[in-house]
DNA sequence: CTCCAGGAAACAG
DNA sequence: CTGTTTCATGGA
């Protein structure tokens, strides 16, 4: 099972999943830009639940401050406690100043981003993929478990998994976005931490199950 | 290289 | 109710 056929046995199975999940008509509305959204989640998303991270993109949105240009100008007392609710927000709002910064003044590369204390190549590919419709495939821990538990393949380097990725599948931006879309799917269904194969869509291929 | 602090909140048991 | 997990990262 190549993974370009993984890819379509998941699509048939759970759907198109249209990542990244941005609220167009509060943009539509206050004229900011779609892919602050992005930026914003990608960041306040590092080690934490995204449920958490909803209640601070619904603080920011009440203050009208859900975009890069409101990001970089609001005070960081305030800043801190409309994130709060994602958790780590004391470093969470250094990095959401150092982004805004970069962002609001330049288009981003993967080396200027990768710069930023507290951007590291996951928070990083799923800016340049979801946000800014760069080829870059977003490796994050549901990608290398569902991988390990499918074919037994561990990697060493983050690069490599995206790699081995991008060579099996077509080399088309809506793919990327909606392949990893479909691996936290999967990874929240049923590959979790525990995994739960009696749901699991690919129970019948798994190699943890041979 | 490995270990560990950063933190709130959902969630399982 | 308590312990665990959560769309990671960087410093010691």
């Amino acid at each position: 099972m190549n993974l370009n056929n993984l890819y379509k046995k998941l699509l048939k199975h759970y759907g198109y999943q249209k990542w990244w999940p941005v609220d167009v008509e509060y943009h539509k509305k206050y004229g900011s830009d779609p892919k602050d959204e992005i930026v914003i989640g990608a960041i306040l998303t590092q080690n934490t639940n995204w449920k958490n991270v909803e209640k601070a993109l619904e603080n920011l949105k009440k203050e009208k401050t859900l975009n890069l240009h409101a990001i970089f100008e609001l005070e960081e007392e305030h800043l801190k406690e409309l994130i709060r609710p994602a958790g780590f927000f004391q470093r969470k709002l250094k990095i959401l100043k150092e982004v805004s910064y970069l962002l609001t003044r330049y288009y981003p590369t993967r080396e200027a981003l990768l710069n930023r204390k507290g951007v590291g190549k996951e928070t990083a590919d799923s800016i340049l993929l979801y946000a800014y419709n760069e080829p870059f495939f977003v490796i994050d821990m549901y990608t290398k478990r569902i991988l390990y538990r499918l074919t037994g393949i561990v990697f060493d380097e983050y690069d490599e998994y995206a790699k081995f990725i991008k060579s099996q599948i077509p080399q088309k931006i809506d793919i990327y976005k909606e392949f990893h879309a479909l691996f936290v799917k999967l990874a929240k269904e049923s590959c979790q931490k525990t995994p739960r194969c009696d749901v699991c869509p690919l129970k019948d291929i798994c190699k943890k199950n041979i």
